[in-house]
DNA sequence: TGGCCGCATTAATCTAGATTAAGAATTTCA
DNA sequence: TGAAATTCTTAATCTAGATTAATGCGGCCA
């Protein structure tokens, strides 16, 4: 198990990578995001300090996630598949509320409100990337959230 | 860990609950789902033979799913949090790449993708259960969904 | 210091999928 | 078996959010 230093903006894993690693945020704040073939970029996850970020893509399959920096961070780096990763078993648990939540808002609710779930999930995060990022985390356009917020401020 | 014996239609888990717990599935399908202010029902997931089904809601919250069966199934029930269940770790990482995919595809793809993505990944559920739940686990209507597929039949 | 680039906002138009409404086919079960 | 309920399909209309386009605003660094 390594530690990793990295700077904003660095690259951790492009996809296509079958032997694809987690990282433990130490410090800082990372990404992972696809593109797709129009070259849209959607953000699958934001992972600020204590988070365990992945592509969770199963290990006979290329990974199809970026994982990038958007802050200075430092990082524990973890092989896949080894027995120390028993620890981390609550953070994997952790993971998948997040992802449940996430699937059912994607399907149930409106754009305002998972913008709204956001912030109050989020709200350190909020102030730490650019809107179009949440946009992109949301499922929606950075124009569609300009709108969103605009109807919210003037009284819904 | 108790093994049950459950018959169709029957329901296993509603929402609410703090103490829920995860089923094993060791024949029949079951699945899990929301439903929404509005009355609309959303289903989460399904679960055939081999798969572990649960409400992944973080423990100190109140459960948001219900879960029942969609044919006669045999089940073993596990507590959540007790020792045995880190033979299923490799069930939860199944878990998170099912997940992953979802998030993406609910992000990124448009109904007709997502549709055949499921009937690729899922054919043998597609037989065993009504349109309208493929409808609903996609996140479209069942009118939606009766559209998609006769335009797909007619040549695209 | 000024030019450039990425970001945010607003507005006009467009479209995938929702909603509503029937009708036909299929399943369920008394 | 037969009536009621559920499911599927088609079609007309509506709408949330996408797309396109134009404008303004910092921040960055040569």
């Amino acid at each position: 198990m390594r530690r990793l230093l990295i700077k904003k903006g660095q690259v951790v894993q492009i996809p296509g990578e079958t032997q694809t690693k987690a990282y433990y945020v130490e410090s800082g704040l990372l990404r992972s995001y696809v593109i797709d073939q129009k070259g849209r970029e959607y953000i699958f996850m934001f992972a600020p300090e204590g988070w365990l970020i992945a592509d969770s893509t199963p290990p006979e399959l290329p990974g199809e996630l970026f994982i990038d920096a958007l802050e200075d961070s430092t990082l524990k780096v973890f092989e896949k598949g080894t027995e120390h990763n028993n620890d981390d078993r609550p953070k994997l648990i952790k993971r998948l509320g997040v992802l449940q939540k996430r699937v059912i808002q994607l399907m149930s609710a409106s754009a305002i409100e998972r913008y709204e779930h956001f912030i109050d999930t989020y709200p350190n995060i909020t102030q730490r990337v650019p809107q179009r990022m949440i946009a992109s985390y949301l499922g929606i356009t950075p124009e569609a959230l300009s709108k969103v917020k605009g109807e919210k401020a003037r009284g819904k």
